[in-house]
Parts: structure tokens; C-alpha cells; sequence
DNA sequence: CTCCTGGTTC
DNA sequence: GAACCCGGAG
């Protein structure tokens, strides 16, 4: 569908694509642009209040997480530039600021790859079948029991310590942490980092962690009143989340999609099923980003928080790195890559090549 | 690119 | 004895 509200807007109609239907990032947006043009039109005029009224009321509503809100806070935004456009009724611009619509005017059509959901079906089919670490262990399952509040600081640590650790560790470690009332901003924050340090020790790079936790207590309590950032680029800086955490908490802590979580389960499956590619190539990609990128074009938004767990355990117990169980794998037909991967190491490996295109 | 960490797995 | 862990930072 055409938008003719969203128009003749470039820098809101590319913030408002598949890539990265972002509210917050709408919202910056349009305070950056709304402050800038004042500047154009005011140049020698005071720049000390960059946030007019509208400014100030997209921010207001941004903050009540509501989605609706958000986008009536857009449309009130720009009501002074479309005085001569059509308007399109709210639940369009909600859908398409939402990526709920098929087709987006701002860049060419993605199509999705062939039998892409009898893929996916039948991942779902072997991953009923046989349970997977992610399952049981996952850091989504951090601090169910809890309070919202702490339920999502719960799921900020888990973050934290899961990288390069495996399930089982992450957890423990953060049971340990909760049976020493170590699982709030004050309460890390006031804590020794030693201390920290003993109770979380199997999780990779644990020190480094440690310290990291330390700083994000006391940014969450400075800025956050105890709680967590909630928008991602807020969550990215924080030390210790990047792009993969930060897309996670906001899918799991907060409830609130703003990207695929593309881990190096994700990023390999998707390589290896070629669902991705380098714009304008049909290469793989070589980042995990290029990878959430490139499927955020085409996978329908419902399936961006499912598809997280669903390939992580399908990573964990069939499409392994090394040796993938092509074997016992119900959708080999439909992969491209299905028993290519080099089948002896003993023939001189040399350089890391996990498997050939 | 390298480092951070150490236990596990092949 | 590499390569691997639901990565991130420099």
C-alpha cells in the first residue's frame, strides 16, 4: 500500500521500513528533524531549546510504551507539514509503522525464499521431538517468578553473563546470584565486585562481566530508578550489550519487538538455508547484524521472536557447526547445504572453513 | 583482527 | 589440541 502521508517524509519513511520499524527510532528521529529544521528556520535564532512542544510530546508518549500513543504522537508531530496531504487513518500508518504490511514503498521488494515455511515447519517438527539446552535453560526463562521490574533486570544480567556460556552455566550462575540477593541495581551496586566475581566464576569471561554488571547497576540506578533501559539504543550503552543482547531484552524483557535477535545459531542457519544475503549479492553474510538485516526484509513480523529459539535449538541439537546432523535432519531437501560441509578434518583443514558453500 | 575465560567435546 | 559456547569491545 501507498502511504501519501508518509510520503513525501524520506527520513520518516525509511525509519519506518521493515529494516528497523523502530518507534524509538521514529521518535529520534523526528525530534532530530523537528530540532534541526528549527535551526534552519531560526539560524540565528536561540538553538538553546532544541525540543519544541511536539518534540517534547512525542518523548511523553514514547515513554508510556504504548503503541498507539506512539504513533498519534508522530501524527501530531508532523500535522503543521501535511496540512495539504491525505491523511491516512491511524490504523494504517499503526500497521505499516509496525511492519504488519507486506509491501513497503521505501525500498525494492524483498522476495522470501522458496518453501521457506515448510522450512521452518519442519524445524518445528524436530525441535517437538527432541528437547534442546535452550528450552529449559534459555535466558527468557530468567526470573519468571519475579516482579516486572525485577523480572526484567533478571533478564538484562542473564544477558549479560550468557554470551559465549553455555545454558546450564548462565543459569546457575544466575540462581546463585538470586539466592544471595544479588539481583537488583542496588543491591549489585553496592556489592563487592569480588564478590561478584566468586559467584558468577564458571561463566566465560567472568571477570570482565563482573565489572560490567558494576557499571550497569549503576547506570540502571542512576538513570532508570533501578530499572532497566528501555529502548535499544539506550541498552546499547550499556557496557556489555550489543546489538544481540540488546534485541533480545527488548523482545523478552520487555515485550516489545524491535528486530530479529540474530545470534551465531541464527547467522549460521541462515547462511546455510542461503534465507540471507549481502544487498545486491547473493553472498553470505559475514555478521551477525548483515544477517538480521537481511532477514528482517523478508520474514513477516510474527515469526521475528519465534524464529530465535526455534533455530538456537535447532543449532544446539541437528544443525550443529561442526558436523551438522544432515543425516537425521527432516528438511535436507529443502537445504542448499545439506551434506556439504567438509567431511574429514584429517584432510589438512588448514585454515577454519567450517563448511563449503 | 584480537582478546577475554575455562570447561567441554570431538 | 583445536573448536566450541545464544558476544562484545578495542
Amino acid at each position: 500500500m501507498s502511504l501519501p502521508l508518509l510520503k513525501n517524509f524520506p527520513a520518516i519513511v525509511n525509519l519506518v521500513s521493515p529494516k528497523s520499524c523502530q518507534s524509538s527510532f521514529v521518535r529520534q528521529m523526528h525530534t532530530t528533524r523537528l530540532s534541526s529544521e528549527k535551526r534552519e528556520t531560526n539560524p540565528s535564532a536561540e538553538s538553546k531549546n532544541p525540543d519544541d512542544d511536539s518534540a517534547k510530546q512525542v518523548r511523553v508518549f514514547v515513554r508510556k510504551k504504548r503503541a498507539t500513543k506512539t504513533v498519534q504522537a508522530i501524527v501530531e508531530a508532523t500535522k503543521p507539514e501535511i496540512l495539504d496531504q491525505k491523511p491516512c487513518s491511524l490504523p494504517e500508518i499503526e500497521d505499516f509503522a509496525y511492519g504488519k504490511q507486506s509491501s513497503f514503498s521505501c525500498s525494492k521488494e524483498v522476495q522470501p525464499p522458496a518453501n521457506w515455511e515448510k522450512v521452518i515447519e519442519g524445524i518445528r517438527k524436530m525441535r517437538s521431538s527432541e528437547a534442546a539446552p535452550v528450552d529449559s535453560m534459555g535466558c527468557e526463562k530468567a526470573g519468571v517468578s519475579l516482579p516486572p521490574k525485577e523480572r526484567r533486570f533478571a533478564v538484562l544480567i542473564s544477558s549479560l553473563l550468557s554470551s559465549q556460556t553455555k545454558d546450564q552455566v548462565t543459569h546457575g550462575a544466575i540462581q546463585r546470584l538470586l539466592q544471595n540477593d544479588l539481583l537488583s541495581a542496588e543491591a549489585i551496586n553496592k556489592a563487592d565486585e569480588g564478590a561478584i566475581k566468586e559467584l558468577i566464576h564458571p561463566v566465560g569471561f567472568y571477570s570482565r562481566k563482573a565489572s560490567n554488571m558494576k557499571k550497569v547497576a549503576k547506570i540502571c540506578l542512576d538513570k532508570y530508578d533501578g530499572d532497566i533501559p528501555s529502548s535499544l539504543e539506550e541498552l546499547l550503552e550499556l557496557p556489555g550489550i550489543g546489538p544481540k543482547m540488546a534485541h533480545l531484552v527488548m523482545n523478552v524483557g520487555w515485550n516489545n519487538v524491535q528486530g530479529i535477535c540474530v545470534d551465531t545459531h541464527v547467522h549460521r542457519i541462515c547462511n546455510r538455508l542461503g534465507w540471507v544475503s549481502r544487498q545486491g549479492t547473493k553472498q553470505r553474510t559475514s555478521t551477525p547484524e548483515q544477517t538480521r538485516e537481511s532477514l528482517q526484509l523478508w520474514l513477516p513480523k510474527e515469526e521475528w521472536v519465534p524464529i530465535n529459539p526455534l533455530l538456537v535449538g535447532f543449532g544446539q541439537t541437528v544443525c550443529t557447526p561442526l558436523r551438522p546432523r544432515c543425516g537425521i535432519c527432516k528438511i535436507s531437501d529443502y537445504c542448499p547445504s545439506a551434506f556439504k560441509e567438509t567431511p574429514s578434518p584429517s584432510s589438512t583443514p588448514k585454515k577454519k572453513r567450517a563448511f563449503i558453500e
